[in-house]
DNA sequence: GGGGAACGATACGGTAGCGTAACGAAAATC
DNA sequence: GATTTTCGTTACGCTACCGTATCGTTCCCC
């Protein structure tokens, strides 16, 4: 099951999701945001905010914003670390998995659209 | 060519191009904006305000004010219908090719590496 | 235990997006 | 030629994000 796409198929993936998202999901995720996100449930744990900051190249308060838009969404959540309880260790929701699992779905199913 | 993708394989080509893209690019254009972009330079001409708003599902402003930030960073252009004065036509711009290539340059770099 | 470093959150002023509604110009209709 | 319709833009009030700077808490280290 290789990945081998021309660029016109790349971009034509891209323009098929996109047009979808941009038409069914009312929550409007900011590119950022969707990247916080993939990162959260993409890459093992645990994550933090410094952590998300520095992978993304951003800065905190950018995490923090996105992970409070995102946590009222349901996508997210956030807890103490308690063994340094400086820390904040964000956690995966039911929410935000079965929110990338649509997206995943919808990759694909367009993925297998742009071939037909 | 194939395309096609396992559910994680989706995501994770996903991830890397957000994340890539988060990092390197500072025009950071929304997820509309973006659908905008690919609409007019994936679909054949002519383009309009109105075409583009009822394509894409939202309301005109939305279109103008999406053509006036892109159009400020070079990526597309408008002008008047002569045939019609009251539509507006938008344009392709080299930069905006450009742009796209090396969106969907990345999108196949990130697919090759997602089989590895 | 006192000083400093690390972590995340918050404050602040500014910018850019949103939806609804109204507007001016141009075409179409009668 | 006056009215109506169409098209894109603008105005308005609102919300959300931005970057910089600062804050409170917790840990570390001497």
């Amino acid at each position: 099951m290789p990945v081998d796409l021309t660029p016109t198929q790349a971009l034509g993936l891209w323009h098929e999701v996109t047009l979808q998202q941009v038409h069914q999901d009312g929550r409007d995720l900011t590119l950022r945001q969707l990247a916080i996100l993939l990162e959260i449930y993409l890459v093992p744990p645990p994550h933090t905010v410094r952590g998300l900051a520095a992978k993304l190249g951003v800065t905190k308060p950018v995490i923090t914003r996105a992970l409070d838009t995102m946590g009222e969404l349901g996508l997210v959540t956030r807890m103490r670390d308690d063994r340094d309880r400086r820390n904040v260790v964000i956690k995966r929701t039911v929410d935000g998995a079965l929110y990338l699992e649509r997206l995943g779905d919808l990759i694909i199913a367009r993925g297998r659209a742009q071939t037909l």
